[in-house]
DNA sequence: TCTAATCTTGACTATTTTAGTCAGGTATAT
DNA sequence: ATATACCTGACTAAAATAGTCAAGATTAGA
């Protein structure tokens, strides 16, 4: 079980941009250099961002992006899924005529990763930007 | 983020082998059926088990597997730290000299991860293989 | 109007991980 | 003996990940 570079990549960048931007949009190769993100990738990433209202962008010279909330306002869950970052459990949650092992029924480990799913996605659910850049001012830096 | 079939596996055999065994060493042939999991991978995964000190064999005709202890005893971290099963972060776990992107500084999302992955850890922590058979045959069957 | 900065889009690819398979063993009850 | 089990390590196909690459469309400012 691990978490991709995406979601991560997606946090951080949007941690900065939340950081830098006085009014100003933000251009990916700042946040490129700053967090050491390819900007191509980036770019991948934000163009999923903007889709789901995350940020928006400002085109030309001077553009960049902006976060069109508050930090505060932006949650977690809201930042992962936009980046199809979620919880799979593979087979398991493909909910077919079939249960998860070509029987009838459901496999007995079915129930536990629903249940795990619920309570990752309330992990991701009760943080927000916000408290991430509260959180680095506070007692990290 | 996803789970790995090995981890999912490994509790159902498990909790098969809880439930089929009275007293006698149930043989991986019979859990391969009944599971729809394949022999040869059910091997891999139980002597990660076996290592483990979860289940131990008996070899030869009649022989199988068994559980070293009770259902309530075995954990599901316990199980899931045997076969590898495990949440990462990728880069951002190297605890090296850098920090998480080449720079000298820890990344902002890194503390993130260490409460996510402690946070999972407890989950499974706090659950155990008898609590999965009971459940599956109180609320599911 | 030209140009450089910036976003936009989609295809492509190397690497790694996953989810097994396969081929040989060894031990033991009957 | 022999069939039934466990045991071990190498191998591999498929999928996912983590990007790269190429070609464009916009726009601010000189």
């Amino acid at each position: 079980m691990k978490l991709t570079t995406k979601g991560r990549y997606a946090v951080m960048a949007l941690a900065d941009l939340a950081n830098f931007s006085d009014q100003n949009p933000v251009p990916l190769r700042d946040i490129s250099l700053r967090q050491g993100i390819s900007l191509d990738y980036l770019e991948q990433i934000f163009s999923k961002l903007k889709k789901d209202d995350i940020v928006k962008s400002i085109r030309g010279k001077n553009g960049g992006y902006i976060l069109t909330k508050e930090p505060a306002q932006i949650k977690l869950s809201n930042i992962f899924s936009a980046v199809d970052e979620k919880v799979k459990t593979l087979l398991c949650k493909r909910e077919s005529k079939k249960g998860c092992n070509n029987k009838s029924t459901k496999c007995i480990t079915h129930y536990l990763w629903d249940d795990l799913e619920m309570y990752i996605n309330d992990f991701f659910d009760k943080k927000n930007l916000g408290d991430l850049l509260k959180n680095n001012l506070e007692t990290r830096i």
